[in-house]
DNA sequence: AACCAGGAGACAT
DNA sequence: ATGTCTCATGGT
C-alpha cells in the first residue's frame, strides 16, 4: 500500500508529535473518554479541574458524586454523560484490578471488555489500547476518514473494524509497530487540523504529491 | 451567528 | 443493518 510512504511524508513536514498528551495511562483513558467530539483546548480545562481536586484516579473519581465530578467536566462538553462514562470506567478499572494489571491480558480480550464499558466505543477503546496499553491497534477517527477517503484511498464511510483491519494489514500487525501506530494517528491528528479544514487539497500540503491526479 | 470539535448510546425503521 | 436524535462547551 501507499500508506508508508505517507507515513513518512508526514512525518517529514511536521516532526515526531509526542503523543498521547497526558502523564499517565490513566489521564491518557480519562482524556480519550473527555475528548469523545470535543475539542482538546476543552479536555485539558476538564483535566485540569480534576488534577486541581486531586482526583485524577480511579478511587477518587468513584467517591465523589456524579454531580461534582460532572461540575469538573464542565469545559469539556456533554458533561452529564461523560460524568457517567468515566465511572463505568473506573469501576471497571477497579474490578480488573487496577490499571497495571491491564498488562497481563490479551490485546483482544481487553479490547473485548473495554468496548463492554458503557461510553467506550471503538475508536475511544483503541485510544486507550495504543496509547495508555501500548498495544499494536491502529485508531480510525473522523479525520482518518476524511484525509483517505480524499486521497482516493477508501471510501470513508466503511465500518470502524473494516477499516481497522484494512490499515493494519497494510502497516503489518506485530507489537514492533506500537511506535509507528502512535506517531502516525497523531500525525494524521496535527495534519488534519492544520490543513485540509474545508479544501481538499491547500497550498503547501505535505500529501500533495501522494494527492495528484486524484483530486 | 452558525458551525465545528480526536464519539457513543438509545431508539425507530 | 442503517438512519436520526441527543448530549454541551468554547473557539472561529
Amino acid at each position: 500500500m501507499t500508506l508508508r510512504p505517507i507515513y513518512q511524508q508526514l512525518l517529514a513536514a511536521y516532526g515526531p508529535q509526542h503523543w498521547w498528551p497526558g502523564e499517565t495511562p490513566f489521564e491518557v483513558m480519562v482524556g480519550a473518554v473527555l475528548t469523545q467530539n470535543t475539542a482538546w483546548s476543552n479536555v485539558e480545562r476538564a483535566i485540569h479541574n480534576l488534577k486541581r481536586a486531586d482526583a485524577l484516579s480511579p478511587e477518587a473519581l468513584l467517591a465523589v458524586p456524579v454531580t461534582q465530578l460532572a461540575e469538573w467536566l464542565r469545559p469539556s462538553g456533554y458533561f452529564n454523560v461523560k460524568a457517567e462514562r468515566l465511572r463505568s470506567l473506573c469501576a471497571w478499572l477497579l474490578a480488573a484490578g487496577g490499571v497495571r494489571a491491564l498488562a497481563q491480558r490479551e490485546t483482544h480480550h481487553l479490547r473485548r471488555e473495554l468496548l463492554a464499558i458503557k461510553g467506550v466505543g471503538p475508536e475511544t477503546a483503541d485510544d486507550i489500547l495504543l496509547y495508555a496499553c501500548e498495544r499494536p491497534v491502529f485508531v480510525i477517527d473522523a479525520y482518518t476518514r476524511r484525509i483517505f477517503s480524499r486521497l482516493g484511498l477508501i471510501e470513508g464511510d466503511e465500518h470502524y473494524e473494516v477499516l481497522r483491519a484494512h490499515f493494519e494489514a497494510a502497516l503489518g500487525r506485530g507489537h514492533r509497530n506500537v511506535p509507528l501506530f502512535n506517531e502516525y494517528h497523531a500525525l494524521i491528528v496535527f495534519h488534519a487540523k492544520s490543513h485540509c479544514r474545508k479544501r481538499p487539497l491547500c497550498a503547501g500540503c505535505p500529501l500533495a504529491a501522494s494527492c495528484r491526479g486524484r483530486i
